[in-house]
DNA sequence: TCACGAAAAC
């Protein structure tokens, strides 16, 4: 009776599954579904009766009047009750399941039969292989259920036969999927494991984790990860490292920067590997203060700062300016035997001339000439300290240098020779560099706007016009700063209509005009008398939520002092400081 | 494995 009761709980799905089952087996549907009722007895008091040993002997004819679906769902619970009788006998049971699987065949939507045997072989150690051989023949020719759907379906059926659920098997489904690359089915395979009351194994576990990440699947690892950590027995160091780093390859630094510090406030023991991750999510945020304290961390704890870490280090404080942490941290590389190389020297060379020493950046480029093999960025950023000093003979001997060692100048270098060049009133040399950077096709939208900036400062506007147009000719699209240094310009010359009309080129471009523009425009208005319209595009700049620097109000009290309208100066003071702006009136 | 990688103007 439990037997036909049960039948009526089985999803419809199933039975639907059950009829199309596969016909791998030469009888055709109906005259197998006879015949399964022909071989064992459909009175469920036959059940427990176990078939001889050979099933093909123990042939009986009967015939079966019920219908289809049902005597299907029978055939199987028959099949299952057979397995189970047989129990503490793998070698039988599995003889009897591929006897019935040849002669009669399951349908391609049951995994019960099988889920059945798979508990029985993986009691016994000497037929695990076999166990994980029928898992995977079955996942890659049979099986058209999710994962999901066979791991609940044989939980239901331990249920329902009652018999113990072992992990072991849905470990080892688990662990076909992910070898077969069935991430999807592996992922809904954990989970209903996990909904199920069974952990997965820590190492297969391991293995879709590390998997997961290799695929770029983010996502789903660090849902799986959630599972990890509340187990402390696979909750580990190398673990939380896997998630670290698969988080820094998408650039998620700041999740990176949590699973480190969930570890380090957990039981696990930290090993140098992940403290070197950490201290590189710390230099990538450029977090300076964050990346010196690790650092002490690790030495506090025994363990060895790599030189990598060291490097990293020095280099965030060098961008931070913070040039005397830098230099410490450089000294303490070298004495902890780590030797000198170039990207630091190439940093801390940096450091120095943005520190405006010079003199101690071209001592370093001498010693990394003398220690190291100078590369490309050595000689950018020693030329480019040269050029910001106006040193422009040694920027010339230096470039020569560069060329003997055979290193090609890049677009960048040769934007800062021109920079140089050009404030150092060097016209020649830099339309030298200009021309050869154009006529090559590697000048880009920085190369031109060297030369536009420095015509508009110069009031030179024809000639800033000329390459302009030039750099719209070549098809290098201005930036929003090439638009505000040709307004400049233009405003300087009184051309307001010109400055204006750039004002709106900017703004279909999408670009945003900022406060010092507006400055611009508004200084410029007021030098050419038009008070009104000054006021008028301050007060457009308010109204866009623009908040105006203490420069762009002293322009405007100035400008209103100058044409006589001290009052109205006074009453905008009045209310821009009830808003919240302190001008400081000149 | 690769590591300076961008700015100015009122």
């Amino acid at each position: 009776m439990k037997l036909l009761s049960s039948s009526s709980t089985i999803p419809p799905r199933l039975l639907f599954s059950l009829i199309l089952r596969k016909s791998n087996s030469s009888a055709s549907p109906s005259t197998s579904l006879h015949k399964i009722f022909e071989l064992f007895p459909s009175n469920t008091d036959d059940i427990g009766k176990e078939p001889t040993s050979d099933p093909q002997t123990s042939v009986k004819i009967r015939t079966s009047q019920k219908p289809i679906s049902e005597n299907r769902v029978l055939k199987q619970s028959i099949v299952i009750r057979t397995l189970l009788a047989r129990n503490d006998d793998p070698v039988s049971a599995l003889e009897y399941y591929k006897w019935a699987e040849k002669n009669h065949g399951f349908a391609s939507g049951s995994a019960d039969p099988l889920g059945v045997l798979l508990h029985i072989l993986v009691k016994s150690p000497e037929h695990c292989r076999m166990a994980k051989n029928l898992l995977n023949h079955y996942v890659f020719s049979d099986s058209v259920l999710s994962a999901a759907v066979i791991v609940r379906r044989i939980v239901n059926c331990s249920k329902r036969f009652g018999f113990e659920l072992n992990p072991r098997v849905f470990n080892y489904l688990l662990n076909v999927y992910i070898k077969g690359h069935r991430y999807t089915d592996a992922i809904g395979c954990f989970r209903t494991m996990v909904i199920c009351g069974m952990m997965p194994w820590i190492p297969y576990t391991k293995k879709l984790l590390s998997t997961l990440v290799e695929r770029n699947m983010l996502g789903q690892a660090q849902s799986l990860f959630r599972c990890v950590v509340l187990r402390p027995e696979s909750y580990d160091c190398a673990t939380v490292h896997l998630m670290m780093l698969a988080c820094l390859q998408v650039g998620k630094v700041e999740e990176a920067q949590k699973y480190f510090m969930e570890a380090r406030g957990s039981e696990i023991k930290l090993e140098s590997s992940i403290y070197r991750t950490a201290v590189e999510a710390a230099c990538r945020k450029l977090d300076d203060k964050l990346a010196c304290s690790l650092l002490r961390e690790i030495k506090e704890k025994g363990l060895v700062v790599s030189g990598n870490s060291f490097t990293c280090v020095i280099c965030t404080c060098l961008k931070q300016r913070n040039i005397v942490e830098a230099i410490r941290l450089k000294d303490e590389m070298i004495r902890s035997g780590h030797p000198m190389n170039l990207r630091v020297a190439n940093n801390l060379m940096k450091g120095c001339y943005l520190h405006g020493d010079l003199n101690s950046a071209l001592e370093l480029f001498n010693i990394i000439k003398d220690e190291l093999t100078p590369n490309e960025n050595t000689y950018s950023v020693i030329l480019e300290g040269c050029c910001r000093s106006g040193d422009m003979e040694k920027v010339q001997e230096i470039h020569k240098e560069m060329k003997q060692a055979g290193i090609p100048t890049s677009i960048c270098v040769v934007n800062s020779l021109i920079k140089g060049f050009l404030e150092a009133q060097l016209m020649e040399d830099a339309t030298k560099f200009f021309d050869v950077a154009v006529e090559t096709g590697i000048a880009n939208v920085y190369t031109y706007n060297n030369f536009i900036s420095w015509f508009c400062k110069e009031g030179m506007m024809d000639k800033a016009y000329a390459i302009w147009d030039k750099m719209i000719d070549k098809g290098v699209e201005p930036t929003a700063n090439v638009y505000g240094n040709m307004i400049l310009g233009n405003c300087r010359k009184g051309n307001m209509d010109a400055a204006i009309d750039f004002v709106s080129k900017m703004l279909q471009k999408n670009f945003k005009v900022n406060v010092v523009t507006y400055g611009v425009l508004i200084q410029g208005y007021f030098n050419g008398s038009e008070s009104e319209k000054a006021l008028g595009m301050f007060d457009h700049m308010m109204s866009l939520g623009i908040a105006p620097t203490n420069f762009t109000l002293n322009i405007l009290i100035r400008g209103l002092c100058k044409f006589g309208r001290t009052a109205e100066a006074k009453e905008r003071m009045k209310k821009l400081v009830e808003m919240g702006f302190s001008p400081v009136c000149t």
